[in-house]
DNA sequence: CCGACGTATCGATATCCGTCAATATGTGAG
DNA sequence: CTCACATATTGACGGATATCGATACGTCGG
């Protein structure tokens, strides 16, 4: 059995996507062309306000499954690959 | 962006792994040498209460990660170990 | 310095979640 | 049938969470 610091740790990431509008907001920055998104453009295709994706995207930057890099006014968001991958692969061992 | 549906199911897949106590859960299973497990064997090692751990394994097997199987008294889960890694292709696609 | 704009934080509220004690359900032994 | 045992369900309670409006913070252009 994984010990309790681990737990917590792979308990985190995966609440961060336990939520539908997660799984959206970090399905869109994944999906998308650019390789990053602003929340200006985040916003739109959830159907939330500025305030709560904000608060997503908080959540998802904590649990490492994104990186936010502010330039200028905005505040990018790109997705860590590896950290899911990572975190899934601990039950396959 | 994924559909309603589709970030639905998935939150429940990660959302029945959010909890460190059904990580733990889910971590005794599928590292089992037999591959299987009774909830009789998994009450002390995570130490929680009998109907707390049933409540628990409810949400795994609603998420589609672990089946249950009766036999005799015991009900005994095993790993459906495709279900997260098919859950974490979508992001990589 | 000031105003406009993108983003984050705060305060409030309704809802959901984890947990246990008590109880119900199901199953095999005698 | 009845009892003992393994598991599931219920009811209740405290704490966490999702959401919004209002507001604060940062950054650029003038």
């Amino acid at each position: 059995m994984v010990d309790d610091a681990t737990a917590q740790r792979l308990a985190k990431v995966f609440k961060a996507l336990g939520d539908p509008n997660r799984v959206k907001l970090f399905s869109l920055i994944t999906a998308s062309a650019s390789g990053e998104m602003c929340v200006c453009d985040l916003t739109e295709p959830v159907g939330l306000s500025q305030p709560t994706v904000s608060h997503h995207m908080k959540l998802l930057v904590e649990a490492g499954l994104v990186t936010r890099e502010q330039r200028g006014k905005w505040a990018y968001y790109q997705p860590a690959t590896g950290t899911l991958a990572e975190a899934a692969r601990v039950f396959t061992a």
